[in-house]
DNA sequence: AAAACCATGTAATTGGTTACATGATTGG
DNA sequence: CCAATCATGTAACCAATTACATGGTTTT
């Protein structure tokens, strides 16, 4: 019926009532690691939703700083919301541009590539330790709230998914080196 | 200057001399995990990569059969193919539709969302079952061209983002059940 | 005084998907 | 003879990104 751009803005006041900037920073801060937006998406489509009556607006005057709309999830969105969230959703990606550019990778020589999966590695293993702060913080919650324990499981699958291309990398390198010696003992 | 789609093509034509229609079967039975096209793209990409005389055609007349448009390679495309795999990629999914719903979810039932990612785990462990075999074929050549080797870990890939999507999932379930013990004892 | 931030929106462009259009050939 | 496959292409539509436009406020 919608978008999954539209689905994740209602999931979103779900949490609570926001703005449209609100919603923004959210997903910044929040979704950065599977998820992002825009305000050329959100403001139209926030409109949509209204129209639909999915959302409700209501504007909050200010003395100081500018006006600003205040979107609320309605019952309407809140079911509409809940049908996609029981929707299942293919779980791989079906485009890994690394793993494309990879397959037409005989074009550069072995040590061209060695260098290159390790910056990968590199890459990959920083963004692991941004993580663990988060899990290691997370984990000394002893009695979360459900919220808070989906929240530790999404940043979980960013660990187990970084863990397993670093593996890769690792992997493709000894292979690359192995292949090397091959052809030149 | 150009699109991974185009780059993409310009690939393909770099195992090979190919058709369109070629080209979209290669795709589907070789690069179905990590990539996907469709004549919409192709033809009109096709017309302009040759413009800018990255690839050439030839018309291939035949009794038998509908005439065919074979486009092969030039040396100028090759020298672009490289140059783009030279560049780093970026190497994470900025869009995981199921994590997202997974981070709104508390709205779901924590049995529901079990049955939910118990089915997502027998999805991907058939996936994983389909890996299988190829990857024991090609364990078996023991002196592979690097092409070859190529292949084999794109695989390799494939697999190992598989298994850590159901390790996450599985502990997700663990996760939950434990929450609802919590709850209820 | 300047930079950064709060806040909302629109317009142009790009990219991609799907459906449509055509027509010959091969296999069951 | 009917369905599937070979083969090339176009047009309409949809979604998303980027840049643009505006203007007030807070921080340095």
């Amino acid at each position: 019926m919608f978008t999954t751009n539209a689905y994740a803005l209602l999931g979103l006041l779900s949490l609570k009532p926001m703005t449209g900037y609100e919603m923004k920073k959210w997903v910044e801060q929040a979704l950065t690691h599977f998820w992002k937006t825009s305000y050329g998406q959100i403001y139209p489509t926030m409109a949509r939703l209204e129209k639909y009556k999915l959302v409700e607006s209501r504007n909050i005057e200010s003395a100081s700083g500018p006006n600003r709309i205040e979107y609320a999830l309605t019952e309407l969105g809140q079911d509409a919301l809940i049908e996609w969230l029981r929707e299942d959703t293919e779980d791989f990606n079906d485009k890994d541009e690394t793993l494309l550019k990879f397959y037409f990778s005989d074009l550069l020589s072995e040590d061209e590539m060695i260098a290159k999966l390790q910056r990968s590695i590199d890459f990959n293993e920083s963004i692991l330790q941004g993580y663990s702060g988060d899990v290691d913080h997370m984990e000394e919650v002893k009695l979360p709230t459900r919220k808070q324990l989906n929240q530790y499981l999404c940043t979980k699958k960013g660990v187990y998914l970084n863990e397993a291309r670093i593996k890769w990398a690792k992997e493709c390198i000894e292979a690359l080196k192995w292949f090397k010696d091959l052809k030149t003992p």
